[in-house]
DNA sequence: CTAATTCCCTGGAAGC
DNA sequence: TGCTTCCAGGGAATTA
């Protein structure tokens, strides 16, 4: 599932396809994702100011507004001519002359939404936590939030109001590579180790939007292949497979409802 | 306020 | 081979 790796990594392939091009149509061929896709009758005719990002959202700014776009679980954007016949699961489109920016979403757990206001005043962004790579996330931070709560340290992290795109697999791997034990309270937790997870979050997300970079070339063709496909997971996806450090077989359980690996042996 | 639970959806894997 | 069942997962909404 796209993570925010991919996220950054799919923004960078269409920003400057799509920077300064007109929208020549919209095309809604499935309204019901995780919410209605609005009517964006007034689109045509504007052109695309700017390709950000926030949190997992991809916000196309033109003048009368901002398009955002989650991927949800199964998302992907692709840039091809707009005459290609479309897939069963390729929902929403701009088209822009002859090629086309089209959404692909199998289980339609992504979004696509307007927002006339700032995106920053928008209900779904205001609340969130700052950015992982920012200077914002720093282990002082963390700390704070850490101190007045007790819930497991993967919850905190998987929070987005604590911080943003840490999903499950970042949230495992960078446990694991800073030696926490996933379901620690994360105010048993000391600055120092909670230090370490801060670094170890940027090192591996910073690491994977580079890896995503090197797929950059093929974007109009394909998918753009995942960052984490690339990157060697230590635990994430190897459950009952030997610790890549130690040989201790790696174990799981329900954290918050979501499934959590960790070695026994390196996390404490 | 924090924390826990529910729900949206479908491809793919596993079981029969 | 074909059918059924189960699971994953982001994150907002709802409930405690």
């Amino acid at each position: 599932m796209p993570e925010l790796p991919e996220v950054e990594t799919t923004r960078r392939g269409i920003a400057p396809l799509i920077e300064g091009k007109a929208v020549s149509a919209v095309i809604v061929r499935q309204p019901r994702l995780r919410w209605d896709i609005p009517s964006l009758d007034h689109l045509p005719g504007e052109s695309v100011r700017t390709v950000s990002r926030r949190a997992k959202y991809l916000l196309i700014g033109f003048d009368s507004g901002t398009l955002i776009i989650h991927l949800g679980m199964s998302g992907s954007l692709r840039f091809l001519p707009a005459d290609s016949p479309p897939d069963r699961h390729d929902h929403f489109e701009l088209q822009f002359g002859r090629h086309a920016l089209r959404l692909r979403d199998p289980r339609r757990f992504g979004a696509v939404l307007w927002s006339a206001e700032p995106p920053t005043e928008h209900k779904l962004i205001r609340a969130l936590g700052p950015e992982p790579l920012s200077q914002d996330f720093h282990a002082d931070y963390l700390y704070q939030q850490a101190r007045r709560r007790r819930l497991p340290i993967k919850q905190l992290l998987m929070n987005n109001g604590v911080v943003v795109g840490v999903g499950n697999i970042y949230a495992t791997e960078s446990l694991f590579q800073a030696g926490i034990h996933p379901a620690r309270a994360c105010n048993r937790i000391s600055r120092a180790r909670l230090e370490s997870l801060v670094e170890n979050i940027k090192e591996i997300l910073a690491r994977a939007i580079q890896q995503g970079g090197t797929t950059l070339r093929d974007f109009q063709h394909e998918d753009g292949k995942p960052g984490y496909f690339q990157q060697q997971l230590h635990v994430y996806g190897r459950v009952g497979e030997p610790c890549s450090t130690c040989g201790t077989t790696i174990k799981a359980k329900q954290i918050g409802q979501r499934t959590s690996a960790w070695c026994p042996q390196c996390q404490r």
